[in-house]
DNA sequence: CGTACTGTTGAAGTGCTTCAAGACACGTGG
DNA sequence: CCACGTGTCTTGAAGCACTTCAACAGTACG
């Protein structure tokens, strides 16, 4: 179940990374004046975020871990079309009264914070920093969307791999990163789970993924994933 | 070459589809205190509207015809991200200063208007009915990105090709369609020209489409295409 | 200790690509 | 006006990448 952190009220003030969010831009004086509670929320793998049609009644900043979001082609299949991280801002849908779109699903431990539709609205009005961050941020998920088209959704199975094992690593220290299921991995590729299978055994096989001993993580070469990647 | 039409300075007022666009919301009083220029572009299959890369100081909306999205991968080979149709924005990234993400290529005759930069600035200033009509533009574009990975990036080649067919005709009326070359095809669906080619010329022989005597539009008979849509 | 779930691997089938050739429309210059 | 180039669409045949179906290993959990 969602585990809510002891309620922090407007503890945006002392937030350590409120300069790289959603928030960047305000001042601490605006921060207080937020008096509606943004909840702190802690989810583990397969928790459900939201789901898509529900009524969509806040907009949520990732903190830290990993979720992914869905959408479902008519006949059930699912697919992957973005993956969220630190910093990512999602649900921005609820600004224009559309109910979500996708459904949001953590697949790491995830921290997230709950920002009520009406704290935006409010500090929209007061402060107009917040209102270029927004678009910044929608901007941001236009430009992930499309390459998440033209990086994963192009190319040979190895390639799109190989580009989405690139994408889990940047950003990462040590060229590290933790895998997650294989059928997840085949709906962000469009294919099958025992295809995502083979190609990672492969990879592992081949050195250009290596495990780290008492660790789930991967150490990724990076270089002959770039070859690999080129296609 | 692009061809501009006779300057018409801020003719908004006298806009066929002003509701529908851009300044939906906005009244005649507004479009008055337009003083920059807002060109009225004619451009013709092949022309370029603008190139990924160039520094952005106007956003567009189609008034009519058809534009192609293209991004191209490290070695190359285009991927066409999205269709622009009548009523769509696009070049959204220009209020950010950011340099466009595609090219912007026509398809079919389009009617463009130019809008720049500092005009939507300015009347963003004034009227705070355009900041919502931008959110919406930019949560469309979004949501377009989703849906043309989940539905023409997913499936079999039939498939995603009879998906793609269904989107061109919905919105025109009498079912029937002007295909464009099959190598952009083949750059939406992630599939080769002579794939495309087979799968419409089987799409003909078997009736999904049928030719119309004297026109360059196709008639696609949507029960059928709905059931390979299926797949 | 059995059940359930995920990951791995094999073997067979098929759908798409690749390479190659021919058909057709278009414009250009002799 | 026809011969000729160029570009796009079509079609065939061969090869290969991915899927499908199936079996089995490993781990988690009651």
């Amino acid at each position: 179940m969602s585990k809510i952190l002891p309620p922090v009220g407007s503890d945006c003030v002392s937030c350590s990374i409120r300069k790289t969010v959603l928030f960047a831009g305000l001042e601490i004086s605006d921060c207080e004046s937020i008096h509606h509670p943004i909840d702190d929320i802690a989810l583990a793998p397969n928790e459900v975020l939201y789901r898509a049609g529900d009524t969509a009644r806040a907009v949520f900043t990732i903190r830290s871990g990993l979720l992914k979001l869905v959408q479902y082609l008519p006949d059930g299949r699912q697919r992957i079309v973005r993956l969220l991280r630190a910093t990512d801002v999602t649900g921005l849908e609820a600004l224009l009264g559309q109910p979500y779109q996708h459904d949001a699903i953590v697949l790491q431990q995830s921290e997230i914070c709950r920002i009520p539709l009406e704290v935006i609205q409010r500090l929209d009005q007061e402060n107009h920093k917040l209102r270029k961050e927004l678009m910044v941020r929608w901007q941001r998920a236009l430009d992930e969307a499309d390459a998440w088209l033209t990086q994963l959704a192009t190319g040979s199975a190895r390639a799109r791999m190989a580009r989405l094992l690139l994408r889990l690593v940047s950003g990462s220290e040590g060229n590290s990163c933790e895998l997650f299921g294989r059928e997840d991995m085949g709906s962000m590729l469009g294919i099958t789970t025992e295809t995502a299978s083979r190609i990672i055994a492969e990879f592992k096989r081949s050195g250009a993924l290596q495990e780290i001993p008492g660790s789930v993580s991967l150490k990724c070469d990076t270089a002959t994933l770039n070859k690999i990647a080129a296609d």
